[in-house]
DNA sequence: CTATATACGGAGGTCACCTCCGTTTATCAA
DNA sequence: TTGATAAACGGAGGTGACCTCCGTATATAG
């Protein structure tokens, strides 16, 4: 007989097969349409019905949050290796140009980033975007490189207002001159 | 008879008026429900078809437009009020504050200012908002108090990219103290 | 008053979203 | 192996928004 507690029961194979193709499917249409793109036409190339990828991500949000999870991991990875390999503030530009490198190839985050309203979706555990660029400022400003008058994230609002929609070439030029053009801004006035 | 140019009728009457009467219904759709609110709520509301908002908007676009080109000609007069009585500097500043305040009030200009690409529909002459900021940061530059190694627009956009979403109480702070950051960052090394 | 260019309206085709539930299937215990 | 059963599937179909098309109505000019 079942116990008191749920039984637990490891997740069907189908089941695990079929979140892996949408996931594949959903980078190769979310890349080729947008973050926009029609979910039943995911559905149909992953081969399962518009059903199971309800059931599997329940909204547009969750599915873009998942695609791009790994992505959002290794930003938050390469943070942490330039703060061991750099001083606080180069630390800080270095990443902001990755960051600006990223949104340049997979502009689809922006969808991610601004629904939610937090900086990225919650990996299950380990260093979100907001954590990583909360810490490399906080850094920068403990060794007195900069004072830290806003909230960090609101530079990466900066230069994504700058990549949006800004289709015009050099675009990404732009956002990269407003890095230094932002850090300057925060120097502290001598 | 006709000459062999088109003869020019003025507009119907019942045309202008209904005309007018969508831009008064879409202001206040828009202003409610958002920039995405349904079209077929703005005509019902103005007491037409959707056959007539379509024949004198062709889009979304071209609504929004028309609904907000009073107020970007306000922003754009103001400016030159700015310009003469501040210096330049001073003037781009004071600009740039009533900006934030305005995307503040309209965020549906959000939507107007990034889709057409410009940062403003053309009114059908005079400045537009887009030839104001210009204009204001190269008098600043021209004044040596900053140096112009970006698109004046990047700055705007900037300050609707740390609008945009960020609902959160407490943005429109932010945006003025970014306003600060970006004009120091701008200004010459000394 | 009439002719006609101009404008109106909304029915209906299209498309995407999302839910619901009858059917199928993987898993587990016997 | 073989049921029994929970888990998962799929897609039909309701909803809502977009936009076009064209038969009808009307303001205007002469």
């Amino acid at each position: 007989m079942p116990s008191s507690e749920a039984v637990i029961r490891r997740p069907r194979a189908d089941a695990e097969r079929n979140r892996l193709r949408l996931m594949e499917a959903a980078k190769a249409v979310f890349t080729e349409r947008g973050p926009n793109a029609a979910l039943e036409e995911i559905a149909s190339r992953a081969g399962v019905g518009i059903g199971t990828l309800y059931r599997h991500f329940s909204t547009r949000q969750a599915l873009l949050a998942e695609v791009y999870r790994h992505a959002f991991e290794q930003l938050a990875e390469a943070a942490i290796q330039l703060s061991l390999a750099l001083p606080p503030l180069d630390a800080l530009r270095a990443w902001l140009r990755l960051f600006v490198d990223y949104i340049a190839t997979k502009q689809v985050v922006l969808a991610a980033l601004g629904a939610t309203g937090n900086a990225a979706p919650a990996p299950a555990s380990g260093p979100t975007v907001t954590s990583v660029m909360t810490d490399l400022a906080e850094r920068a400003a403990a060794a007195g490189d900069i004072v830290l008058n806003v909230d960090p994230i609101d530079l990466l609002r900066a230069l994504m207002g700058v990549a949006n929609v800004n289709n015009g070439p050099g675009w990404q030029a732009n956002a990269q001159r407003l890095i230094d053009i932002l850090i300057e801004g925060l120097r502290p006035t001598r």
